[in-house]
DNA sequence: CTCATATCTGCATATATTTGCAGATGTTAC
DNA sequence: GTAACATCTGCAAATATATGCAGATATGAG
């Protein structure tokens, strides 16, 4: 199979994996600093164990990493990179058709970046 | 529903639109221009009627756009840029478990991009 | 040791995506 | 008009992914 062949289908698993908007968000929110499965399925409102599901498939495929401290396990990114490469996603949703309106879109994009954004209280 | 819950669901709305390596494929094809649905089908080697699929995916989600000349329909992407943040996902792909070598991923990267690479005729 | 907490795993069901194929549409050549 | 070509659409079958829940495991407190 031809090499391009090959890094397509790499390609398109990365996508694939990151393609949930709970695990969107589980990227996001860690981000900024390692957090316990926990603390995560109550930022996002939904059950711990669907939480523990996503990290998983991101554990599995490297995209987090672990820290165990007693009874917390708690998930940081291989490559912190990563959650800027995705939020640069969002420069492609305003062409869409009923996508959410632009203000929305940058204030997300501001929360969602490290630049102008020293301590992360917020929750817009 | 919050801002940052609507944005990661277009976010993954995105990235699951991409995640499929011939729709992949067709975008990096039709990053230097565009091309008809045809040509398309013989540089993947798949049935033309597959990548029409795929064009009528990404064409109402205007990843791309139509241009029709006479019984030819051409295609091209909406934002070129798409086709650079795509390529850049390969910095995450090199961690994975069983990737592919470096060496492939390099050639596949200078393959897909447009910096110095004028004309374009190698197919690796 | 036992209990409560934190998380993981496995599995069945629900839901979504992909694929192949048959037929429809539109275009050009004769 | 008819034939050949280029592409599109619709639908059913195959495949993959997501979700909910029950039970397993591991840690720390008492």
């Amino acid at each position: 199979m031809p090499k391009r062949v090959l890094i397509a289908k790499e390609l398109a698993a990365i996508f694939k994996l990151i393609a949930h908007p709970d695990r969107i968000r589980i990227i996001e929110e860690i981000r900024s600093g390692e957090k316990d499965v926990n603390t995560l399925a109550q930022r996002l409102d939904l059950p711990s164990t669907r939480i523990s599901q996503h990290l998983s498939l991101l554990r599995a495929n490297r995209i987090v990493e672990e820290r165990r401290d007693g009874r917390h396990h708690y998930y940081h990114l291989t490559q912190p990179e990563i959650a800027d490469w995705i939020v640069n996603g969002l420069d492609f949703i305003e062409a869409r058709n009923a996508g959410p309106s632009k203000s929305n879109i940058s204030a997300v994009r501001r929360l969602w970046s490290d630049s102008p954004n020293p301590n992360r209280l917020s929750s817009s």
